[in-house]
DNA sequence: ATCCCATATGTACGAGCGTACACAGCGGAC
DNA sequence: GTCCGCTGTGTACGCTCGTACATATGGGAT
């Protein structure tokens, strides 16, 4: 048999349910197709992870650690001589012009937790990072209109199959940063 | 058997499948399911709607015309006396105040077009429907940037649990509504 | 009166699912 | 060295699912 006390076990296995998110959606998640992805026997994903929501909830936290570096490593949001409202609009026009499949996956999850508690707190997460990381720039109250401002536009633009047009998310951030 | 050629069967399939999504999520729709609820036969739904895709696509048309007409029954938004911000806030205040059951039904189903591309014509329906109500008041491009923030809002509410703030939301929308 | 077809129905099939459970083997406690 | 428990594995059960299909029937067209 494999050999015991896989330390990277758990670890394959999220990354196994990541990419099966990626390609055939939270529909096509189950233990089993996790299983044959990560190379692993059925009976090890069912030992991990007792049930699919506990999956998800890594796989979730597991994408927002991916994002929240992204946005870290481009760093616009620290530098001051930068505006708030450009620095955002470009993120979002780069997390959105490659191939839907990575933005696709993460709001996949990130929605899921609609009717999901388990998945709340870790979408709360998601939003707390992100403001923090405005919050340096702006007011707490600001930083919390930005955030959902960013997440209606990436909707429209992911459910409407509209494309994403920078200058109009330029200029609504803008007017949320404005001051009252 | 039945009578033949019910007129209303296959509304009553899709009010049947909307009670079902609003009960237990489109993870628990399926043509039996539906066919249950509905008290037809399973080959009754399969016959009005060859797929799943389909009957999803009906029922969020149809629970988009009942915001729709909520919308307009209220009528502030045609009321050029009330501020536009406070009347948005307020339309939400209601539509997230009373039980979850609702608001998490037309959101699950609209959310679902991210991966169903037989959706998105709807969502962007409701949309373009939204903005249009509130293009009487506002500018286009406004109007679309406030459909997205109360996209946002309501996302964050319902997706991390935290409890709605009324005057947050009418202040984040009137920075929007204040023009350039 | 006859025919045709959209509508309606019941049943059966194969696939995939979560779950349960008995068993295997390693590693530390003693 | 012995034992125990955590990790890992294979298999089988019962269920629900989408789909296909043979069949029934009513009403409009001819």
């Amino acid at each position: 048999m494999a050999r015991r006390h896989d330390p990277e076990r758990r670890q394959r296995i999220i990354d196994a349910a990541i990419r099966v998110v990626g390609r055939g959606g939270i529909a096509g998640l189950s233990h089993r197709s996790v299983a044959a992805e990560a190379d692993v026997p059925l009976g090890s994903t069912t030992y991990h992870f007792k049930t699919l929501d506990e999956l998800m909830v890594a796989a979730l936290r597991q994408a927002n650690e991916g994002f929240a570096k992204a946005v870290a490593a481009r760093g616009g949001l620290e530098d001051p001589r930068t505006d708030v409202a450009t620095e955002l609009a470009a993120l979002m026009g780069e997390w959105l012009a490659g191939d839907r499949t990575g933005v696709e996956l993460e709001y996949e999850l990130y929605l899921a937790a609609l009717r999901r508690p388990a998945l709340r707190p870790v979408a709360a997460e998601w939003c707390e990072d992100l403001a923090g990381q405005l919050s340096r720039r702006t007011d707490p109250v600001t930083a919390r209109a930005l955030v959902a401002l960013v997440d209606g536009i990436c909707l429209q633009v992911l459910l409407t199959g509209t494309p994403y047009d920078e200058t109009y998310a330029r200029e609504a951030l803008r007017r949320v940063t404005a001051a009252g």
